[in-house]
DNA sequence: CGCTGTAATTTAAACGACTAAAATATAACT
DNA sequence: AGTTATATTTTAGTCGTTTAAATTACAGCG
């Protein structure tokens, strides 16, 4: 049946030990002197039997088991499917395997995901972490075991991360709003407390400001993640009924951001004239909605490249200090916002 | 540092054999007569110390790693990344975990990415194979471990599968664009010799000849895997261009459909009045042209959900005889067909 | 008190690899 | 031949768990 051939066996084909045989696979004949013409049969046997080490076996061991545990919000959104693509792709460069689970934002969820993927003994965790988990980062982060934060943060804590200025992307967003012209910008967020969502939050009321408009509370909306559907359209047809109380959009997350088009989509309202818009990240959506969207791209590529290498780092050097990677952000300008209106 | 607590730590704790903690851990008193107060003290002690088992010990031990290897041809797709969403939810469910790879319609990548699956010990292998790559599937059913394939499929070999009946989608697709008056009807599909992209090939052809249109060669465009921008470029060029020779288009798959929405987009092209559009699988860039499109509709909850099923029933009875799960189809119209043309 | 039967616990081997240390073989010198 | 040095191979313990088999403890009984 199963004619899994192990270290013994190829051992016990030729008549040896099976240290001899461990030492010659992990090429360590010459510190283990073993001879020239032994090392051959050997490794002629290996190929015979075609034997294949069992990483169980040397994951027992060596307590390490070239594994990494990624935890996302949720690995269909394809945002974090193409990070965990890029993820997937280094890792494997590196000798590593990726196993990967969706928290859908519950901080209960997260926690299951990190005890089951500790008894597995991942040597490593890649997270995009749910909101209120810090506790749970910081006591992962106690074990010992290199913890790497994408896409999120938290300031309170110390620990790895790869991530935008999420303050100045928004504020950027939201400038290029006004200087198109725009006075009355609402804006779509998540309800939660996640720094990255405030940041881009105070982004929003900072540019706002700093250029003479008054922020009003009707104006910031938040959908919950957990019934995102509703919330949106809900909260969309307050600003857009029973007449349009706003001039423009900035939309949080690609998430929200296509939520909100297919009510727009439906309300007959005119995308730049009657409202300009501007979202966060990316969707094929933003590309085929009539007036292609602008929106604030982050360099995914770069944000898993920057984790793998946070984590190897850190694997190591457990003593290097704590390092936040900020990939930079690129406002990506299409119809969406209209024409650009000089301000002298 | 790395605090972990073993069963030997718990033992040593309250001096008594290892023996003894692992009974009560694995609910096994009553068999192994553990006394009610000893295995009431063991069950503080585990918690008091906070014991993990160690899985990889537990794996070693048992031969199984309650890990399911997940190969499909990329990740960052939506159309799979959705999948591996259902199947995570549904093997946590079962106590197991997901590793992932993306083949990249690749062979040897296949191949390799089976390789390192198998070092791992995964119990079973869900798999959307790549091309040509039926050998390996076969080989790897020879180790004796479950494997089920998705979405893709090989007549030639005798294997758990799960996927739709892809002539009679493609047929019902086509024939539905006929139904509307469609007479000179394209299709872009892959360059492979898969079955079931050959399968839609079929599908579409007979349609075409159950409906008295005689097929064109020329209609029938395919484009490489590799190098699917510049490809779907230029052969839709070649039917657009100087004018439009034909009146429909059938898209083989989601990637194909947005790749060539892209070109259409940019060529004045009216859909449907100048062009009729049935795509395969779905995309938010199916709901945002502006003129939405239809398409055929597989769930991918039926395919995870029957996957993991098959997985099971075979880990359970090996022996037991090869299941093609066929799951049905959906027609999803809207207007990228133009209204029914009624055929008296 | 010695015996027996059952209850409770421990021992020890095993999973498949790695590796320090011990053992043996071979060669090189007196 | 005996000694020593060097080359080569084997032994045995270990990682953390499981579990059949062996051992020990204890209660009941004549």
């Amino acid at each position: 049946m199963n004619g899994k051939v192990s270290l013994k066996d190829v051992a016990k084909y030729l008549g040896v030990s099976t240290a001899l045989v461990s030492y010659v696979i992990n090429n360590k004949e010459k510190e283990a002197r073993v001879s020239e013409k032994m090392a051959k049969k050997i490794r002629s046997a290996v190929v015979k039997l075609n034997y294949q080490p069992n990483q169980i076996a040397k994951s027992l061991k060596s307590g390490k088991t070239n594994t990494i545990g990624l935890i996302v919000a949720d690995i269909s959104n394809p945002f974090f499917s193409s990070i965990a693509r890029i993820i997937e792709d280094e890792a494997r460069k590196k000798g590593y395997v990726v196993i990967f689970g969706s928290s859908d934002e519950s901080a209960e969820k997260s926690q299951s995901l990190i005890d089951v993927f500790l008894n597995r003994q991942v040597d490593a965790f890649i997270i995009a972490p749910a909101e209120n988990t810090e506790k749970q980062i910081k006591a992962l982060q106690e074990t010992g075991l290199p913890v790497v934060l994408i896409d999120r943060y938290f300031p309170s804590i110390q620990v790895d991360s790869v991530h935008i200025d999420n303050f100045q992307a928004a504020y950027k967003a939201v400038e290029h709003l006004i200087n198109n012209g725009r006075k009355k910008i609402a804006m779509m967020a998540y309800e939660t407390n996640l720094p990255h969502i405030q940041e881009r939050k105070r982004g929003y009321k900072a540019a706002l400001k700093a250029h003479g408009i008054r922020f009003k509370k009707e104006w910031l909306k938040e959908a919950s993640y957990q019934n995102i559907e509703k919330d949106v359209a809900d909260k969309m047809n307050e600003l857009l009924f029973p007449e349009l109380k706003v001039d423009a959009f900035f939309f949080a997350t690609n998430t929200l951001a296509v939520e909100s088009l297919k009510i727009i989509n439906q309300s007959g309202i005119k995308v730049p004239d009657d409202l300009a818009i501007i979202a966060f990240d990316e969707s094929d959506a933003f590309d085929f909605f009539y007036s292609p969207l602008s929106y604030v791209s982050q360099s995914l590529e770069d944000m898993g490249k920057g984790a793998l290498e946070l984590v190897t780092a850190r694997l190591k050097d457990n003593t290097r200090k704590y390092t936040n990677l900020i990939i930079k952000e690129k406002l990506v300008l299409r119809k969406s916002c209209g024409t650009i209106i000089k301000i002298k």
